[in-house]
DNA sequence: TTTAATGCAAAACCTTTGCACATCA
DNA sequence: TGATGTGCAAAGGTTTTGCATTAAA
């Protein structure tokens, strides 16, 4: 399984790699069109399958009904996510030892990765009111 | 914005209070069908989507592409998903007191709900190899 | 040349909507 | 009666598949 350097891959790359928050297939595209890279929206959904399973990029859901994408290259963070405007942003702390520990104690479970979602209302939103 | 009591409206609660994980719609109507109650697609997607409306069920997503339901009076706990074979299992335990905070000081993010879910193997599909 | 990527059309899934009819309070 | 629930058909949104063609290594 190779992946090969087609102009549409390596941009959807960079474009994660300059935009900070996970984007959708949707922002791909309007993405790509600006950089003059007019992709059908099929080859978007397999560029993106392709990475995700390469483990380049992490599909991530936050109740939309659709998929969102960032680099799994990351440093480990969460995310906080505006129930109002849908903002995302990054969590830096996780202090989750205890709650896997116990998983893997009292469920057998063993952990190979996890996930924080914090939903809620970002500044801007709670500001307007 | 008033919730009848129909027979397939509560026989979801009922389900959903004997059976301890997460269901999705095609679950609701096996399980409808098995006590003879048949209800169309439709019908189940409207009752979900009511009882979630009044905060009776929560809407759960697992990177599946479709919606999970559980109750919401159950207990705060978060989800153990396994990545094999998808079982849920619940986790009591949610020492995120410190991000929390630190999400509502750093980004001024007003918290209004949380979710905590660990992927990896439940004990079953550990051992199968 | 060999393998992977693309475009287009079609279809698969999950979910919602519109409308006429049925049913609960 | 008046509001809410239901079935059926249709459609919307996201995502996948098939196939012939094009481009990358």
């Amino acid at each position: 399984m190779k992946i090969r350097n087609t102009k549409a891959s390596s941009a959807v790359i960079r474009i994660l790699e300059k935009e900070k928050k996970p984007l959708d297939v949707e922002d791909f595209i309007g993405r790509l069109n600006r950089r003059k890279i007019n992709v059908d929206r099929t080859t978007v959904f397999r560029i993106v399958n392709k990475l995700t399973e390469a483990r380049i990029l992490t599909r991530l859901e936050f109740d939309e009904g659709k998929a969102r994408y960032e680099l799994t290259s990351l440093p480990h963070h969460h995310h906080a996510i505006c129930t109002k405007c849908r903002k995302v942003e990054d969590i830096k702390e996780c202090n989750i030892r205890e709650v896997k520990k116990n998983a893997e104690n009292n469920l057998s479970f063993k952990i190979e990765f996890h996930r924080i979602e914090l939903f809620g209302k970002c500044h801007e939103c709670r500001s307007i009111y």
